[in-house]
DNA sequence: CCGAAACGATACGGTAACGTTTCGTAATAG
DNA sequence: CTATTACGAAACGTTACCGTATCGTTTCGG
């Protein structure tokens, strides 16, 4: 690593890299793991399948730079100071994640997928933990401001916020409508 | 239909009928649509492959026959008169069902497959809406009972019933314990 | 300028699976 | 008994794709 990177020649396209990733990412969503080729990925990007050999020796380990790619700079921790606003900012981002980002499209294909690949059952672990690691936070913030009973349990909280949102979107497919976040929200806090 | 079935020669085998659509169901909750070969099934099920294609003339016909045939015989209705308890007996159902059945294992799948294929789609909308009007129901019953408030959102309560049990069955992986259970139905009716 | 490495294109061997067909055998109706 | 159909096994042509290898070209460092 520290000493020579000495790297001669022609060095690695940084827009091939991009590209790569981003068709990756799309045809996951599209087709899940076993839709996806990586001849599929090439054509995509505009790049020679070698070109993507080169950076990823396998196709599992091409998905799993998609994913984590794809799960980078999420994430944005609320604080108003009022549970009410902090839970409905948050279940307004987990909706819009949901619905309109690819991170949503892909979740339907990583849960499928972790039933048979246990390296991606840890990549799609982590994501979810950190990103309800952030609920479960707020909720705790707020019981320490006692805007909430101190018998509340953060993870069921947690739960009941993020649970019917995701049954919504991907179970039954009814709307989620402002209007619906706001009852869910108010009905957790009543 | 009506008058000649008239068939003449050796007749179809419902041991195969039976272990085909088995042998269907099994593969395709392993390892989902893509992951499930017709020739596996015939392995699996102890017949010849032209023995399926008589039956099914698409790998899809297949795997839809197997997930219509494992949605049957579900669903008995509860009905104590009592709302706790009537939730209570359903969570504990939905909650089994994910965890130890076939349907369970198979609806991560199912999510999956849905994103591609319209037909498979409409059958898990098909079983999913059945499984959802009976939650809807309960709660009416109990509303008219007056067990329930007059505003009470039916559908907002399912959702908050079966929502962060799928949540944690499917994405978070956390145990679903009995106590687990009486506290969210408890939380819900609070 | 020159050597090294990355590039896109293309071909390759190997594997897997779809859906078809053929074959000899078993079961049933008339 | 005979015609008819289903049966399991196996081979088939076809398509798709993985991962490797080759090739001439392009882009960089020294």
């Amino acid at each position: 690593m520290t000493a020579v990177d000495a790297r001669r020649g022609r060095p690695r396209s940084t827009e091939a890299d991009a590209a790569i990733l981003d068709a990756a990412i799309d045809l996951f969503c599209e087709l899940g793991y076993d839709g996806l080729s990586v001849e599929g990925v090439a054509a995509r990007a505009g790049v020679g399948k070698s070109t993507i050999y080169r950076r990823f020796p396998t196709k599992l380990d091409l998905v799993m730079a998609a994913c984590s790619h794809m799960s980078e700079g999420m994430v944005p921790v609320p604080g108003s100071g009022n549970v009410r606003t902090d839970l409905l900012a948050i279940a307004r981002s987990y909706a819009r994640m949901l619905l309109r980002t690819r991170v949503g499209r892909a979740i339907p294909m990583m849960v499928a997928a972790k039933a048979q690949n246990s390296e991606l059952a840890r990549a799609h672990d982590e994501f979810v933990a950190a990103r309800r690691a952030i609920t479960i936070a707020v909720v705790q913030s707020a019981m320490d401001r006692c805007e909430l009973p101190a018998d509340t349990d953060p993870a069921l909280v947690t739960d009941l916020l993020t649970g019917p949102i995701f049954m919504r979107v991907f179970i039954t497919g009814q709307p989620v409508t402002a209007r619906y976040l706001e009852a869910l929200v108010d009905r957790i806090l009543s």
